[in-house]
DNA sequence: GAGGGGAGCGCG
DNA sequence: AAAGCGCGCTCCCCTC
C-alpha cells in the first residue's frame, strides 16, 4: 500500500517508511541515512563554524515569537540539540564546562501535567502529585484497573502516551496510531481515563466552551492566546483551534513559570558571591555553569528558586543533575 | 542570487 | 476529510 502526499507523490514520511521496513531493507536504510545526515548537516558540520571570539557558541533567544509564550532560540537553535538517540547524544556531549567548572541542568518534572492538575482541580490528579506518585504509573493503574504493584512496563508506556496525548488534545484516532492499537481500544482507554479523572474531562469541555465564548484562552498568569478559528465553519480548522485551546494554557503556563524563575534567578545571580552563570533555557529546563567549589550551594539555591517562584495547587518539582558535559548533567 | 514553501526531522 | 501542541534548520524545488 503506497501512501500519497497531498501532491500525489508517493509519501516517504517516517511512519510510512517504518511500516514498509517490515517487508523491505531499503526503507530502514533511508531512515538511518536521514537521521545521520540530519545530525551531520545541522549539528556536527555547523556548530563548530559558529564558535565566537569568546570560544563559545552564543544563541539568540526571542521573547515575542511563539503563540504560547515560550522563548524561541535561533542562530543556532540550542533548544533542539539531540538527546533521544545515542548517536545524537554525542553532539550534546560536546557542550562542556570549562576547567574547574561543571554544568548543572535543572528541569521541571512533568510541569504541564502538574498544571493540568491545577487547572482541572481533578481530585485524583491533585492527589497523585501531592503524594509525589509516579503519575504515569498511577494513570496506568486507573485506566487498566490494576493495583499499582501490578502495572506492567507496557501499561505504563501506554498511560504515558495517554497523558501526553491529553495535553495535546489528541483523539482516539491519534492515540491508536501512536500506540499501534485499534481505534476502539484507544477509545476505551480514553473513556476509562475520563471516568477516573472526571475533573480533566470537565476542564477540557469548559476550555472549549470558554474559548468559543470569549475568543481566547489564558495562562494562570493571564497571558492570552486569541483563537479566531474557534468559530470556523470548516471543521478541520475549528478542531485544530480547539486542540490549541486545550494545549495553550498548559504549555503557556509552563512558560510563565520558568520565566518567573529566570527573573528571580537573575536577581539572585546579581547579589550572590557564588561563581555561577545561567547559560541556557530549553522550555522546562535551565542550564548553569558553576564553579566546582560552589556546586552544592548553587544547586540547592537553583532548585529552590525554580520550585518556589510560582505557586500552584500541587508541588513544583525540579530535578537537577551535574556533569562535565551537557549530556552527563541529565 | 534571493526568497518562498513543502517535506522531513531535531527538541520540549 | 482529518485525526497531537509549540518551535527552527536543512534540503530541495520553484519563481522572480
Amino acid at each position: 500500500m503506497i501512501k500519497k502526499t497531498p501532491k500525489g507523490q508517493p509519501s516517504t514520511a517516517e511512519p510510512i517508511l517504518q511500516e514498509l521496513a517490515q517487508e523491505h531493507e531499503l526503507p530502514r536504510l533511508i531512515m538511518e541515512h536521514r537521521t545521520l545526515s540530519k545530525l551531520k548537516s545541522t549539528y556536527t558540520d555547523k556548530l563548530p563554524e559558529m564558535i565566537q571570539k569568546t570560544g563559545r557558541i552564543h544563541t539568540s533567544y526571542h521573547q515575542a515569537i511563539t503563540a504560547t509564550g515560550r522563548l524561541s532560540s535561533t542562530d543556532p537553535n540550542l533548544q533542539n540539540i539531540p538527546i533521544r538517540s545515542t548517536e545524537g547524544r554525542r553532539i550534546r556531549q560536546a557542550f562542556v564546562a570549562p576547567k574547574g567548572y561543571k554544568l548543572v541542568a535543572a528541569d521541571y518534572s512533568q510541569v504541564e501535567l502538574r498544571i493540568m492538575a491545577h487547572l482541572s482541580q481533578d481530585p485524583g490528579l491533585l492527589d497523585a502529585f501531592t503524594k509525589d506518585a509516579d503519575v504515569h504509573k498511577a494513570t496506568a493503574a486507573e485506566v487498566f484497573d490494576v493495583s499499582l504493584e501490578d502495572v506492567t512496563t507496557e501499561q505504563r508506556r501506554r498511560a504515558k502516551a495517554i497523558n501526553f496525548g491529553l495535553i495535546y488534545g489528541m483523539s482516539a484516532f491519534g492515540l491508536a496510531k501512536q500506540l499501534g492499537i485499534g481505534r476502539p481500544e484507544a477509545g476505551k482507554y480514553i473513556k476509562r481515563y475520563f471516568e477516573r479523572y472526571p475533573g480533566v474531562q470537565q476542564y477540557m469541555e469548559n476550555t472549549r466552551e470558554s474559548a468559543k465564548e470569549k475568543g481566547y484562552v489564558e495562562t494562570i498568569y493571564g497571558r492570552r492566546l486569541y483563537l479566531p478559528d474557534i468559530k470556523a465553519k470548516n471543521a478541520m480548522m475549528r478542531q485544530a483551534a480547539e486542540r490549541t485551546a486545550i494545549n495553550a494554557p498548559m504549555q503557556g503556563s509552563a512558560a510563565d513559570i520558568i520565566k518567573r524563575a529566570m527573573i528571580n534567578m537573575h536577581d539572585w545571580l546579581a547579589e550572590t558571591d557564588l561563581d555561577v552563570k545561567m547559560i541556557m533555557q530549553v522550555h522546562d529546563e535551565l542550564i548553569f555553569e558553576v564553579a566546582e567549589k560552589d556546586l552544592d550551594a548553587a544547586q540547592k539555591k537553583i532548585v529552590d528558586i525554580m520550585q518556589n517562584s510560582s505557586q500552584i495547587d500541587v508541588p513544583l518539582l525540579v530535578e537537577a543533575g551535574v556533569g562535565g558535559n551537557w549530556d552527563e548533567a541529565h
